[in-house]
RNA sequence: GCGGGCGUGGCGGAACUGGCAGACGCGCUAGACUUAGGAUCUAGUGGGCAACCGUGGGGGUUCAAGUCCCUUCGCCCGCACCA
């Protein structure tokens, strides 16, 4: 009989439902397991095949758990406020709300449909007041300890629609719909003070399982430098410009300074810089490039000297010219740096194109009037007083001594990452619970307020000029202050899609709490996450904003544990049959409902698994999914082979036993396509014996069934052993029967295998080498020549040096 | 430019601490069974008639290198003037 996939997934899909087989326990004594997805954004498009790779592999390690005695948390939801949902709200006249409804509808059935073993009683939906009630909460928290705060960030300005754009709605610097110029406005807008939190962040690494690439991304992202401030008096006004450097060591070859177009030194002094004018110049049209212009590759360098104006260098003395160019940010370090363009490239750029001097402070490289020498680890000091012949290491330590003892600056350790954007102007996100009062300022909601609802509108056109949607719903807006009960104005700006997912993973464990976010026994008993897998492209700003909610929680005691992951793993991406990423316009997207269709939910988890490696970008292939069918056929033919024998046959005892030790190690490591591999070479050798026992056939079920649990549940059903596949004990290997007794090894000459011989697992080298010396053509190779040495590796080969 | 990853048959990919390169699957070839096969089964399948040659290229270490060292080329992803 043919297997009828169809049949058979339905059945087993509606008893998990029925049953609620993957609900995981409350007040359990069993060990935990909590194994965590990206939730995804339930976008119209339906399931892409690259999110089944990371829910099949995170679904198979929880049903395994599960088969080892854990308590697993499986949970699944949406993050569902967004800019796509919104944008097709306005395009067709729909309520958002409606909107997510219905696609919310969509990817459950497709999850459903493949099998996945997610606790379903746990669904949370990030557009439901009851969850964002929460994420408000905790903003109000935030805001409460000063961690949020108002202040002016430019946002990206169509000038041709007139509303302000995401960055994603940004294409080479025009708007990605209408194509007219996009510039960046400034507006005041809510941020949240991640930098507090830059330390941390970065040193907590050391105790996770992140995959390297994760903790890289991340250190990379928050910038960490070592370095020094230091203090440059300005001869002319008496007051002092402070630069970040990294190289204290080369103070004495600092030439002129430069600050960032926007640093305030420059408007301070107007009256001193002689050339105001053209200074004022260069500003505005720094301020009119977009930050795509401004950021553009290899472009010349720009920029004005302060005229009548000098600072002095604090080590010798010497007055040098201040430049402003913008090149030098005003949003990191100081806005402001010492120039020394003879170790430092961009220094030196500007050194060359304005004719300044270069002085070599380090020696080792080549002519610096040549070319800027850039190495710290074997240069020596030259030029440089009291430092001069030192190596550079030590002439950093020597010097920011110096320059704290002399009160000339400190020893400052500084970040790159920027304080968190938090407001959007969007109608589709969480509400900020904060109001504008006249007379009190910023007042947020008190907590018996939440949740803040959206107010009901059909109109979630952009505002005009660059406000939310929001602004526009008077009635609305017009509130009276929580504290003083004067006339006031709501926030209209709402929160970015980063918000409701920076804690999701909380409210799982305690979905229906109406009096908190989660109950402090429950997050006692699942925290950490044990194990999350995401895509790539989430591993920095996600990984990064919901650590960051994570520890601001903790240090407020709503949660126990530091950090939210104990683990990380990333799916590589899955390509198109070509080789190239899929998408609509490359017309080689892969929909999983056909997939599913023609083959079954099994063949699909089977082949997503099979694919490649786990952590690696691989092209899909419609043939592939059809040998994995074949598998799964030849997996169903097992059961007409099955003899009544309960246990295993000597025939196949260390197979067993090899294949129980592979699979289980395997999908530990997430090398599932070895995992699968092994499955098929296990039923390879089935059908050359022609027949296998009850007992191997048991064995083999339960290592097949995380991966495909519809065929193998129809199967033990089938076969009338007792309960159901996926929830019996993972098999047991025993590792002296994973050895064989005998051992075909290789026998070198001189590194080349010329012959093979059978030996005892038992035997010992020098057997073993008689076994090897004994060999014809081993003997018919070596009759010209003199043996010089017999390597034995045990169990491996023989290697026979000869001459 | 910086950071990360990768380069192995016609294709996707295996190969734990150096120890028989190419597991497993696809494709291909031949055969069997079939009214038929894009179904199934069996056998074969890195290249070369061979000696031999083969893990992007070139050196090296070693009894032994896909794996270690030096050097070079190419591709993908992320970040981008971070002082």
């Amino acid at each position: 009989m043919r297997y009828n996939f169809k049949k058979t997934e339905k059945k087993w899909q509606k008893h998990w439902d029925e049953n609620e087989s993957f609900k995981a326990e409350e007040n359990s004594k069993k060990p935990k397991f909590y194994g965590l997805v990206e939730f995804p954004y339930p976008s119209g498009h339906g399931l892409h095949v690259g999110h089944p790779r990371g829910y099949t592999a995170l679904d198979i390690i929880s049903r395994k758990k599960r088969m080892e005695g854990f308590n697993v948390l499986f949970p699944m939801g949406w993050d569902a406020f967004g800019l796509p949902t919104e944008n097709y709200a306005i395009a067709n006249k729909i309520h958002p709300a409606v909107v997510t409804a219905e696609n919310i509808k969509n990817f459950k059935r497709q999850l459903k449909m493949l099998g996945f073993s997610f606790d379903w009683s746990r669904e949370i939906d990030t557009t439901d007041p009851k969850y964002y009630k929460w994420t408000q909460w905790i903003f109000l928290k935030l805001f409460e300890k000063g961690l949020a705060y108002k202040a002016t960030m430019p946002i990206n300005y169509c000038t041709g629609c007139r509303v302000g754009l995401a960055n994603e709605e940004v294409v080479n610097g025009v708007c990605e719909r209408c194509s007219s110029e996009v510039i960046q406005k400034e507006k005041s807008q809510w941020m949240l003070k991640i930098t507090e939190y830059a330390a941390r962040l970065i040193d907590d690494l050391d105790g996770l399982d992140y995959i390297e690439k994760v903790k890289v991304s991340q250190k990379n992202w928050i910038g960490r430098s070592q370095g020094a401030v230091v203090n440059f008096k300005v001869e002319q006004t008496g007051d002092t410009i402070t630069v970040f450097t990294t190289r204290p060591d080369t103070l004495f070859g600092a030439t002129y300074m430069v600050l960032s177009p926007e640093h305030e030194f420059i408007n301070k002094n107007k009256e001193k810089i002689k050339n105001y004018a053209e200074v004022e110049r260069y500003k505005l049209a720094a301020a009119k490039k977009s930050e795509f212009e401004r950021t553009e590759l290899s472009k010349e360098k720009t920029g004005v000297a302060l005229e009548g104006i000098t600072a002095i260098n604090p080590m010798n003395g010497v007055q040098i010219p201040i430049w402003i160019s913008d090149y030098v940010l005003v949003t990191y370090g100081t806005g402001a740096i010492m120039a020394v363009p003879a170790h430092d490239e961009r220094d030196w750029e500007f050194a060359k194109k304005f004719d300044l001097p270069i002085i070599e402070v380090v020696s080792g490289g080549d002519d610096v009037q040549k070319q800027p020498f850039t190495d710290v680890d074997d240069g020596i000091m030259v030029n440089s007083g009291f430092i001069t012949g030192m190596q550079v290491k030590d002439a950093i330590k020597k010097i920011t001594e110096h320059i704290e003892k002399n009160n000339i600056g400190e020893r400052k350790i500084n970040y790159k990452l920027r304080d968190w954007v938090f407001s959007r102007q969007r109608y589709w996100g969480e509400p900020i619970p904060i109001v504008l009062c006249e007379k009190c300022g910023y007042v947020p909601l008190s907590e018996s307020e939440l949740p803040l609802l959206l107010p009901e509108t059909d109109n979630f056109e952009p505002g005009e000029d660059g406000e939310s949607p929001l602004a526009k719903q008077v009635d609305w807006v017009n509130t009276v202050c929580p504290k003083c009960g004067g006339k006031a104005k709501r926030e209209t700006d709402t929160m970015p899609q980063w918000a409701g997912s920076s804690w999701y993973f909380l409210r799982y464990i305690d979905p229906n709490n109406d009096d908190f976010l989660a109950g402090m026994d429950k997050l006692k008993y699942w925290l950490p996450v044990d194990w999350y897998n995401g895509g790539m492209e989430h591993t920095t700003l996600h990984m990064l904003y919901s650590r960051f909610w994570h520890k601001f929680l903790y240090d407020i005691g709503v949660v126990p544990t530091k950090e939210p992951y104990q683990k990380r793993t990333s799916h590589g991406m899955i390509l198109g049959e070509n080789g190239e990423k899929m998408s609509k316009s490359r017309n080689n997207v892969i929909n999983p409902d056909e997939v599913v269709g023609e083959y079954g939910a099994d063949t699909f988890r089977t082949y997503e698994m099979f694919i490649g490696a786990f952590d690696q970008a691989t092209p899909w292939s419609m043939q592939g999914v059809r040998g994995c069918h074949k598998f799964l056929e030849r997996v169903w033919g097992l059961s007409g082979m099955v003899t009544a024998d309960g246990g295993y046959s000597d025939e196949l005892m260390s197979a067993v036993h090899k294949t129980i030790k592979k699979v289980t190690e395997d999908i530990d490591r997430m090398k599932f396509n070895t995992a699968i591999a092994a499955l098929m070479s296990f039923i390879n050798k089935v059908m050359s014996i022609g027949s296998l026992t009850r007992g191997e056939f048991k064995t083999f079920l339960l290592l097949l069934n995380p991966i495909a649990p519809h065929i193998t549940e129809e199967l033990w059903e089938n076969a009338g052993f007792s309960g159901f596949a996926s929830q019996s004990k993972w098999p047991i290997y025993d590792a002296a029967k994973t050895l064989d007794d005998e051992i075909e090894i290789a026998v070198q000459i001189n590194g080349k295998v010329r012959d093979k011989v059978i030996i005892n697992a038992d035997d010992n080298d020098e057997t073993v080498k008689e076994k090897a010396l004994a060999c014809q053509k081993v003997n018919d190779f070596l009759s010209d020549k003199k043996i010089v040495k017999v390597i034995v590796i045990p169990k491996r080969l023989v290697n026979i040096v000869a001459k």
